[in-house]
DNA sequence: CTGAAAGCGCTAACAT
DNA sequence: ATGTTAGCGCTTTCAG
């Protein structure tokens, strides 16, 4: 069933076919409405692959992700999705990338099928995308240490958050000893935040020992972090988390033990996880609107589409982030949220 | 950057090209190499549309769903993904249709893009499926009424999970006033999930009267059902609310009022999103494999993909649930948690 | 207003 | 082993 078909059923040409479904003009109303009749009676559907080949639009944006786990990438591929659709884009997504052959293969399998690409990869440095990355190629990267014009980069502010939050423990909770269950090393969000982390010590607690744990941003890392903590004989004041998943984690690994959060150890996350909320008691957290940082890098590169020769603004977008304070940090009696910005 | 480029600067015609390219044997290792080296120096990437339009494959699976909405949908994505990946498939997900037109014109841009399809859709009925899917796409159906050879479908046992939990409640609880917060209408979980409801009160709890609230799914109408029950005056000695989220919204209701869970009303839910666990008391759920419906899902379509004329299964695969015991429906004191087969 | 014809970039016969 | 050629299904000049 082709477009041949409809025009043979109709008696005109394939040309005229075209024409009338896709409304460009130059056919009569009533052989318009005849074609569609047909196609319509044929159950005619487009096929898309020919049509972007002369067309050279898909439609059709990728997303280039490192894994699908955790809340955090649903609520990502939903912001972009979100934001897709209301321009009439469709999504190809591809993720959880084992090795960097595997994200050059999902990438180069990109060409010919989307208008341009989202890409969030650690893996993603430059040359790898040099080499793998079609040319010229509109794409948007996200939470990426590259810089220049190249690539529009959407960043999330990992260090603003990081010391907002620490400013907030140290300074209006009065704590000293504040601990870091940090994220994996070669994560680029996790050296920010420990990055924001320090700066913040040493502006608000200086002098005072720091004390970091290494981490791998899952919730038992945190939950071992929280028993190392206990087994090394002595508690910290505070603990901050670099993401909610591992605060919840220690959370655990203190409630089971016995010590009082936040009376005795007050926990801290990052990211706001839907589950944050719930736990109880409630984390205390920085909130990323990990939604708007999905419909930020789509709105960004529908931009690009629309005019490609659109300059690149030379420094990186930065998605802010705040405190939520809920009861997990002692600043408050359980109750109500409150809100404030950080920076 | 095309075929015919690489061609030229090796000194070859297209033909070998693609034939060093793809491996399809019939060049000498010699040409070959020279070829690759060719098209890596040129940075030449395979243009997938035009490849697919010859080749009738796109290594592509579409995924149509109703919404992105909540943890359910991630981790169905995630499943698909996951599957998908392991046989070297990619994902073009649409989701969140508004009305059936939407829905339509998703489905048959499609066509010419994927070799299948998951089709996840309320409004996804015969005909609508008649219309508007490319003819003899592979498609597999899941959680749909349709039944017939045309088209493989997975279901969730709600009707047995529901079944499992009322029972749950009425024998190993011994609870006699059980309500029921429904979930829509119109949604085909939600009636199979009223009907398991029913036939094990009529079955446990012979002659009760049955209580059944409306809600949308969402936690704020399983919040309203919550306060909907203590205005009434008489509260129910259990709750069990048609899914995760308006359980928790029913438990945070009553949880603000002073009413203990589980001590004077047990409340319990179904699908065992992640925050089912974290929530305080734990809560008692029907645990649905999602990630493995989703993972399923695509097992079944590529088995169809490898081969087409294959006999579809009369009956529809049904993926089973399983009552997992928390704190929350008072069955135990709160520690480790259980987990029984249901039916 | 309509049709014929030329490709889009690629693969797969069919020649050589 | 390599090249030539005919399309895949569609849009878009260019004629008429």
């Amino acid at each position: 069933m082709t477009i041949k078909d409809v025009a043979r059923e109709a008696g005109v040409s394939v040309a005229s076919v075209s024409r009338a479904l896709n409304g460009t003009g130059g056919v009569t109303a009533e052989t318009e409405k005849r074609i569609r009749d047909v196609a319509a009676r044929l159950r005619y559907i487009p096929h898309g692959a020919a049509r972007s080949l002369i067309t050279r639009r898909t439609h059709t944006i990728g997303a280039l992700l490192p894994d699908m786990y955790g809340e955090f990438f649903s609520e990502l591929i939903r912001g972009i999705d979100l934001a897709a659709r209301a321009r009439g884009l469709h999504l190809l997504v591809s993720s959880a990338h084992d090795g960097v052959e595997d994200a050059a293969a999902a990438l180069r399998t990109m060409r010919g099928r989307v208008d341009g690409m989202i890409i969030l990869s650690p893996r993603a440095d430059a040359s790898f995308l040099h080499t793998n990355l079609p040319e010229s190629l509109p794409t948007v990267l996200l939470n990426s240490p590259l810089r220049g014009p190249r690539y529009p980069v959407l960043n999330i502010d990992n260090h603003g958050g990081a010391h907002a939050m620490v400013r907030h423990l140290a300074v209006e909770c009065g704590y000293r000893d504040i601990a870091l269950v940090a994220g994996p090393h070669d994560n680029y969000d996790a050296q920010q935040r420990e990055e924001g982390y320090r700066a913040a010590m040493a502006e608000f607690v200086p002098g005072a020992a720091l004390r970091i744990l290494r981490g791998e941003f899952t919730e038992e890392s945190g939950y071992r972090a929280g028993c190392e903590m206990m087994a090394s004989g002595k508690l910290p004041r505070a603990v901050f988390a670099a993401n909610d998943m591992m605060a919840i984690g220690c959370l655990l690994a203190l409630r089971e033990a016995g010590v009082e959060v936040p009376g005795s150890v007050a926990v801290t996350g990052f990211d706001d996880i839907p589950i944050a909320r719930y736990i109880t008691p409630a984390l205390t957290t920085v909130q990323v609107r990990i939604v708007d940082l999905g419909r930020s890098a789509l709105e960004r590169l529908a931009a690009l589409l629309d005019a490609p020769d659109q300059a690149t603004p030379p420094e990186a977008d930065t998605l802010g982030c705040h405190v939520v304070v809920r009861d997990s940090c002692g600043a408050r009696s359980p109750g109500k949220t409150s809100t404030k910005k950080a920076r």
